[in-house]
DNA sequence: GTATTACGCTACGACTCGTAGCGAAAGCGT
DNA sequence: ACGCTTTCGCTACGAGTCGTAGCGTAATAC
C-alpha cells in the first residue's frame, strides 16, 4: 500500500522557505565574497541556518552555487519584437544584462570551471542551465519558421546539431565579451553579432551543399 | 653612475630555472588536483623549491596559474593553409587542442571567474593571454588580404571593432563548445563554425551600409 | 500518541593559509 | 680575494576553514 501523500516520506518535512533563504543568502555572499572567499558557515549564518543543515541539502560549494545562479538564468525569455534579427537582439542583451551581475559574473565561470574535473557536476550543469536554457534557441526557430523567415528543418539531427551550434556561439560570444574581454555587450555590439551570426547561417548547406536563401 | 648591468641589482639573481620548474609543476598539479584542491605548498614541492620563495614570486595562487596558463597559449601559431577558411580552421583546430588538456580547462576558466572580483587581475589576464593572441587574428586579416580574400581596411577602428568581435566569437564558441557543452571541437563542428563566421563578416558593411561582397 | 525525519547547536581533528625569522648560498663590484 | 646585497631553504606560528559527529528539540505523517 502506499500512503496518500505523493512522494511524502514521514517525518518532518524540508523547510522550503530554508531553501530559497539559502540560495539568496549564497548570491549575496558571491555578490561580498566571490567564490574562492565564499564560505559555507557563512552562508549558512546569512541565510539563519544552521551550517549542517547546508550540507544536508548539498554536496558541497560546487553544487551549491550551481543552483543559486540557474535560478537567475529562468528569468530569460523570448521577446516578441516582431522579426528573427530583432528577437535575437532582445534575448542576446537579456543575456548580456544577467551576466553583468556580479553574482552571476563570478559564480557562473567558477563552477564551469571545477566541472571540469567533476563530471556529476558538469552534468547537473549542463541539466539545470545550458539544456535549460537552449530552448530560446528552439522557441526562436520556430517563431521564425512560423512567420515565414526561416524554412522548416527537413533533418532533425542536422537541425539540433544547428541549435548546438547557435547556442555555442551565442552563449560563447557574449560570455567571452563580458568576462574577458571584460567590455560591456552593448546594443551596438549586439546589432553586430546578431547580423554576422544570421547572415552566417543563412549560408549553411542542408546538407547536399547549397544554401536555402 | 649606473651600473654596467642593465637593470641588475646587485646580490644574488632569481633563479630562472625555478620559475620554469615553478610554472611546470603548477600546470602538473592542475591536472591532478584542478584549481580549487591546488595548493602552492604542494606546488613548491613538487618544483623542489620551498613555499617561501613561491611567495616571494607570485601575490598568490591566481598570479600564479595566470602565468603558468598564458605560457600553454603561447605555442599557437597561424599556420598558412592556403585560404582564409582553411588558415581559420587550422587554428581553431589549435585552440580546440590546447582547451582539451587539462591544465588549461580548469585553470583558465578559474582565473576568469576571479578575475570578475580582480581588476588587477584580469588585466594580468587580458595582458598575458588575450591581447597576446589576438595577433591571431590580425595576421590573419592581413594574410588574407594579401591574398586578396578581403578588401583593405578603410577604417582603422571599424577595424578594431572588428577584430575585437571576431576574437571574442571564435575563443567564446571555442570554450564554449569544450567547456560548457562538453563536446568536442570536431573537424565537422570547426568546418560548420568557421562556415558561419565567414558567410556572417561578408555581410558586414564597412559603416555606410553596404557589404563589400 | 508515536514513529520518523529535519533542525539548531556545539565541538572536534585535519588541513591550508600567509608570514616571520634564521643561517647559508650565490652573484656583483672593487 | 673580499665584502655587500639579495635570494634561498627551512622551521614554526596563529588564524581560519573544512566536513562530521553527537545531542536534544521541533515538526509532520499515520
Amino acid at each position: 500500500m502506499q500512503s496518500s501523500t505523493p512522494a511524502g516520506r514521514a517525518g518532518r518535512p524540508r523547510s522550503a522557505a530554508a531553501d530559497t533563504a539559502i540560495l539568496a543568502a549564497t548570491r549575496a555572499a558571491l555578490v561580498d565574497l566571490g567564490w574562492s572567499k565564499l564560505t559555507l558557515g557563512d552562508v549558512a549564518t546569512r541565510a539563519g541556518v544552521a551550517k549542517t543543515t547546508l550540507y544536508r541539502r548539498w554536496a558541497g560549494k560546487n553544487e551549491l552555487v550551481v543552483d543559486a545562479v540557474a535560478e537567475l538564468f529562468d528569468e530569460l525569455e523570448l521577446p516578441d519584437r516582431g522579426s528573427l534579427p530583432a528577437d535575437i537582439e532582445g534575448v542576446v542583451l537579456q543575456f548580456a544584462a544577467i551576466l553583468a551581475r556580479p553574482e552571476a559574473r563570478s559564480g557562473l565561470m567558477a563552477v564551469v570551471a571545477e566541472s571540469t574535473r567533476d563530471d556529476a557536476l558538469r552534468e547537473r550543469i549542463r541539466a539545470s542551465i545550458v539544456e535549460r536554457q537552449k530552448r530560446l534557441v528552439l522557441e526562436g526557430r520556430e517563431r521564425a519558421q512560423a512567420r515565414g523567415e526561416l524554412p522548416p528543418e527537413p533533418d532533425a539531427a542536422e537541425a539540433a546539431r544547428t541549435a548546438d551550434l547557435i547556442f555555442d556561439m551565442v552563449a560563447g560570444a557574449v560570455v567571452h565579451r563580458t568576462l574577458v574581454s571584460a567590455q560591456a555587450a552593448t546594443e551596438e555590439w549586439v546589432r553586430s553579432f546578431t547580423q554576422v551570426l544570421l547572415w552566417g547561417l543563412a549560408s549553411r548547406p542542408t546538407e547536399s551543399g547549397g544554401g536555402w536563401a
